[in-house]
DNA sequence: ATTAGGG
DNA sequence: CCCTAAT
């Protein structure tokens, strides 16, 4: 059996990695590869075809690999948000999802999953047996639905799905799993194609799939959960998040917890609607039949009213479904309310009563939740409350050719124009240069300047308080201003400029070309999301600027791996060729364009040779800047001397200390 | 479009 | 980081 792995960059469904087979044996062991389930990385167009990567791609790919340390782990890096989420077969044949922020936090993030695992091995064990139970007791509802995408193009998955045997066992279910991030890190589709015996070879592949899947979100993971007390709860919350909770409410704890562990798409309803046992069951039955249902199930209701849908996927015959109408809303709503876990838990709490009609916006959120633990988003959530429905920003619309509805797909009310047209949204593109609008209309329209400058300094408070506070942001954010002028400000501060910039435009915008009514199969993209929205939104200062106008400057720390990424790009083509590498070492990560390389660099320069940076330590850089390693600077160092690059100053005082490594390209010691 | 430099 | 001039 062969397992497809697409992944699609968010941006305009420019593929970020993909692998086809033949890199499969560059990069895999002989015995890996001969393994059953062959890993593949495609590129899955917006259509949803697959389509083999590129040299070029695979070259993408195996710099992540590098990385990685190539377990037998498939990477996504979103780019933006930075975001990897790999399969990963452990040893033991066990499966293993990983959610990690960054690469250089990988380590944590695996360390912690570690811990987590370790923890759930032990209810694994209790739930396996549940699972058999139910297994036998009640047929598992085979069918579900599968990502569009995979859909789509691979009929076949989706029959194999279906074909599934519901009362096999668990270990033999077979089980696509299907990752759909709408977010903007982009998706992940997974598709197991069956070409041969699926259930058979499969099986084993499968069900540790759906085992690992289960662990947490399923009935084994719910009832453990649910076991667990709050202490407990709150422990797992701090293993898992790193960082503690005061959050009371057990029903959240083990939400956001499950959701977490698994990857937070596969959180099924069942999760959240634990209370009533009937639903646990069916959860947990259907979660058992496919893990994507969940995904699914959450797009849906991104639409507006998934429910239909949800009745499909949800095989469950004794779904209700209102059952299943509040299981999801519940989780969207937690989704919605996990990125600003740290503090409040008031807000927590409340959030987590209130039902609303998700928004597609939620979900948008949701995914990126998902993927990056919490990350205080800018108000837009906040936002929203008032006026759920209309994002501004844009809308998902999942496309869903596997239901015959139409309606399911999701349009968005172009209230800007005013013309009340339906549009398709694709992704959450900026619309318009915020900046430059505002300055535009400041200028050019004294009327509107009023207003314009209100939004201003509105936004730039939000920005501040993004940077400082979140909770303010979020409370004391009454959105009193009409709907427009967010849209026109906010929306989209959010990541693209950069993105384009970096991610070079191809998105630019492209808005949706207005259709009445699609097909469901549209053409547009799901994917596309950009979450790098939330990385980039984090951190965005505004300074006034002379003009006037004011500017927005988003600050993200470099982080050691970045540096050292940086570090072996010059060493490998030199100082001054940053595109190159920029395409080299930083394909992955989207921000960072090659002027920051090359901005970076001269800093790093500046600091290798500036007077012994080590010495006197805490004076100077308490600010919690770390240090930048000793042996970094020194390579630094060597670099810029082979490169003459030695700052005009400091030229050779300081090598000498350095040590031997210098002297190896000792010419350029003057004392030499 | 990419670089180098200044701010 | 951002911006701009120079290539």
């Amino acid at each position: 059996m062969e397992t497809v792995i697409g992944i699609v960059d968010n941006d305009d469904g420019k593929l970020e990695d993909s692998r086809v087979d033949r890199s499969n044996s560059a990069l895999f062991s002989p015995k890996q590869i001969s393994n059953p389930v062959v890993y593949k990385l495609v590129r899955v167009e917006g259509d949803g075809r697959l389509v083999p990567a590129t040299d070029d791609e695979v070259m993408e790919v195996e710099d992540f690999l590098e990385y990685e340390n190539s377990d037998m782990r498939v990477v996504a890096d979103t780019g933006q948000s930075l975001e990897c989420i790999s399969i990963e077969r452990s040893s033991s044949g066990k499966l293993r999802l990983e959610c990690s922020e960054g690469v250089s936090q990988l380590g944590t993030s695996e360390a912690d999953l570690g811990k987590l695992n370790a923890k759930f091995q032990i209810l694994q064990k209790v739930k396996q047996e549940e699972k058999l139970r139910l297994s036998s007791r009640s047929p598992v509802h085979s069918h579900v639905q599968i990502d569009s995408q995979c859909s789509a193009d691979n009929p076949v998955i989706s029959e194999k799905v279906r074909s599934k045997n519901p009362y096999q066992e668990a270990p033999s279910i077979a089980s696509s799993l299907n990752y759909s991030h709408s977010n903007q890190s982009g998706s992940i589709d997974q598709c197991s194609r069956p070409s041969e015996g699926v259930i058979e070879s499969g099986s084993s592949a499968s069900a540790v799939n759906s085992a690992l899947t289960h662990d947490f979100s399923m009935t084994d993971g719910e009832i453990c959960l649910d076991k667990l007390s709050i202490k407990e709860l709150h422990e797992l919350f701090k293993v898992t998040f790193g960082r503690e909770t005061t959050v009371k409410d057990k029903q959240w704890l083990r939400r956001r917890i499950a959701m977490s562990l698994t990857n937070s798409c596969d959180v099924s309803a069942s999760t959240f609607t634990v209370k009533d046992n009937k639903i646990t069951k069916k959860c947990e039955e259907e979660c058992s039949g496919n893990v994507s249902a969940a995904t699914v199930i959450s797009v849906e209701n991104m639409d507006g009213e998934g429910d239909v849908k949800y009745k499909d996927s949800c095989a469950v015959e004794d779904c209700g479904v209102d059952d299943n109408q509040v299981a999801s809303e519940t989780r969207l709503e937690n989704l919605n309310t996990e990125h600003e876990l740290d503090e409040d838990q008031q807000r927590e709490e409340r959030a987590a009563k209130r039902m609303r009609k998700p928004t597609k916006r939620y979900i948008e959120e949701l995914s990126e939740n998902e993927s990056r633990e919490h990350n205080p988003r800018s108000s837009s959530s906040n936002k929203n409350t008032g006026h759920s429905h209309v994002t501004p920003t844009s809308d998902i619309r999942p496309a869903k050719n596997a239901l015959p509805e139409v309606r399911t797909f999701v349009t968005r009310l172009d209230s800007l124009g005013g013309s009340g047209v339906q549009i398709p949204c694709v992704s959450r593109v900026r619309r318009s240069r915020p900046r430059k609008n505002i300055t535009s209309l400041m200028k050019f329209h004294p009327t509107g300047m009023v207003e314009t400058a209100k939004l201003g300094n509105k936004v730039v408070r939000d920005h501040g308080s993004d940077a400082g506070s979140v909770i303010q942001d979020k409370v004391s954010k009454p959105s009193s201003m009409p709907e427009k002028i967010h849209q026109s400000v906010r929306p989209t501060e959010s990541a693209s400029d950069r993105m384009s910039k970096s991610t070079s435009e191809s998105g630019k915008e492209k808005q949706c070309p207005v259709i009445g009514t699609t097909g469901p199969r549209q053409e547009t993209k799901p994917k596309k999301i950009d979450t790098s929205s939330c990385t980039e939104e984090r951190n965005i200062v505004t300074v006034p600027t002379a003009k006037g106008g004011m500017r927005r400057k988003h600050h993200r720390a470099w982080t050691l791996v970045e540096v050292m990424k940086l570090i072996d790009g010059v060493s490998r083509c030199g100082p001054g060729r940053w595109s190159e590498i920029k395409r080299l070492s930083f394909s992955s990560h989207s921000h960072r364009t090659s002027v920051d390389l090359k901005d970076k660099w001269r800093n790093l320069l500046k600091a290798s040779f500036a007077p012994t940076p080590a010495d006197d330590g805490m004076n100077s850089r308490k600010h919690g800047t770390a240090p930048i390693p000793e042996p970094i600077l020194v390579r630094v160092r060597e670099l810029a001397e082979i490169n003459s690059q030695v700052p005009p100053n400091f030229s050779s005082s300081k090598l000498t200390t350095t040590g031997g490594t210098v002297n190896m390209h000792g010419d350029k010691l003057g004392y030499l």
